[in-house]
DNA sequence: TCTCCACCGGAACCCAAGGCGG
DNA sequence: CCGCCTTGGGTTCCGGTGGAGA
């Protein structure tokens, strides 16, 4: 048998597999993949890259304010300019830094100013400085850098809602202050339209020399970002026309989220793949619709701590006590038992009236601010997810499957 | 029309952990 | 080693409030 010979056999083989197989390339879908084309984005990616030119003949460009729904593609079309920008940087041999970091994945303003520093080769200690001092440092770096750096702060919202707008208006002021040449140019992304309002009026004449509007995607946008990524990642004549569509209008339906649609249909994809179908259907993609959601809810309770857990199960508990009413007074009295079933020293009422709002903005409870006019004001609490994940929570949590003969008294109604 | 309930939510503060520079 | 920093998780204190009922 010669080489050519097993060649052709081989080539039979991968046919065969590949005919079978539903994904061509999967990463085509995942999160972090920026593709050669964004459909429908060519005005934003147009005004931005002539916003940054400047930089690379030397001169500071101005702040751009992006903003937006989630899944609009403000991440993408910026990481999209800026890779070009950086490649023509070094051919024109531009002076120039970019440094991209997610406020809310940093999450305190250390560790936004530290990595700022590590990006112009400045190291600071992870913990332990005062950040005037990590501050100094940054700027001193900046100096010997000498040249543009251009920082973005995605989800910058985050960041400000929690603590404050004092590192953006340190950053706007070493713009002015800066010495010769160079300087720092900001790019803000937000995934909030109304998050100016938070912004000193300083910060935000300066933060928003340029406004970029990314609109949500209509169901046919979507559909078209969607055909072109299909077209990467799954085989040919493996998703239906019709499923696609399916994909487009649901993830439209959800503030026309780009990243809804694409995790939609990759996991469509998988749950085709993994029932051995030979192609990705609408029944799929209904599927893939509930995993996501029941994905995303068990992820959070997952990784929620005690007393969180412990008031979910208080709701659950309160409302199955009485249909009814259930209001933060009542929960928390629940909540007190629970603790004594456990020997825990139950947390203030203060406190739990905020855990209940961070659990209200994870979407796990919906509370509502209600007035009974003579009978006081209190919250209206209402579990938002299925009772099987209640009972998935007791079941998997050791410390707190001790509980469960006491949950599981309610268990019978609902 | 005024009262007053039953909480809401802002602000200041406390405390322990981790880690710096001097 | 000391005195200082940030951070995260909590508490204490307290002014604020929509509207049913007197
Ligand atoms: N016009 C587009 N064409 C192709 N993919 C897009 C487009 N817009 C967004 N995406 C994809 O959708 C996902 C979410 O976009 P992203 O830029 O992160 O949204 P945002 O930053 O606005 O929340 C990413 O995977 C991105 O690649």
């Amino acid at each position: 048998m010669s080489d050519s010979g097993r060649d052709i056999v081989f080539d039979i083989f991968e046919k065969v597999l590949s005919r079978y197989s539903i994904f061509k390339n999967r990463d085509a879908l995942r999160p972090d993949y920026i593709p050669d084309n964004l459909p429908h984005r060519s005005e934003q990616i147009q005004r931005l890259a002539f916003i940054l030119a400047p930089s690379l003949k030397g001169s500071l460009p101005s702040n751009v304010f992006l903003y937006g729904k989630p899944g609009t593609g403000k991440t993408a079309v910026t990481q999209f300019v800026l890779s070009r920008l950086k490649m023509k940087a070094k051919e024109a041999g531009s002076i120039l830094a970019i440094s991209y970091i997610n406020c809310r994945i940093a999450g305190t303003e250390y560790r936004v100013l530290a990595s700022l520093c590590s990006s112009i080769d400045v190291d600071v200690p992870f913990t332990g400085l005062s950040k005037a001092e990590v501050f100094q440092r940054f700027r001193s770096g900046l100096e010997r850098f000498g040249g543009i750096l251009i920082v973005v702060l995605d989800e910058i919202d985050a960041l400000v809602k929690i603590h404050g707008d004092d590192i953006l208006y340190e950053l706007t002021r070493i713009k002015e202050s800066s010495s010769g040449r160079g300087g720092v140019s900001m790019i803000g992304i937000s995934n909030d339209l109304q998050f100016k309002e938070f912004l000193d009026p300083r910060v935000l004449s300066s933060l928003s020399e340029e406004e970029i509007l990314f609109r949500p995607y209509t169901a046919d946008e979507l559909y078209d970002i969607l055909r072109e990524r299909a077209e990467i990642a799954f085989n040919e004549n493996v998703l239906s026309e019709s499923a696609l569509r399916l994909c487009a209008a649901l993830a439209a339906a959800e503030h026309g989220d780009a990243r809804r649609a694409l995790d939609l249909l990759r996991v469509a994809g998988e749950i085709a793949e993994r029932s051995s179908s030979q192609s990705v259907t609408d029944e799929h993609v209904r599927r893939a619709q509930e995993k996501i959601e029941s994905d995303r809810v068990w992820e959070a309770i997952k990784t929620l701590p005690l007393h969180s857990r412990m008031i979910l199960l208080a709701v659950y508990v309160n409302s199955k006590r009485n249909e009814s009413k259930c209001f933060t007074g009542e929960v928390y009295e629940v909540y007190k038992e629970l603790c004594e079933g456990l020997g825990l020293e139950p947390l203030t009422q203060r406190r739990i009236s905020g855990l209940i709002n961070e659990l209200d903005a994870m979407g796990l409870l919906n509370s509502k601010l209600v007035s009974m006019g003579r009978y006081g004001r209190s919250k209206r609490v209402r579990l938002n997810i299925p009772a099987s994940m209640i009972l998935q929570l007791l079941k998997s949590d050791p410390y707190l499957s001790s509980l469960e003969g006491y949950v599981e008294k309610y268990w019978s109604k609902g």
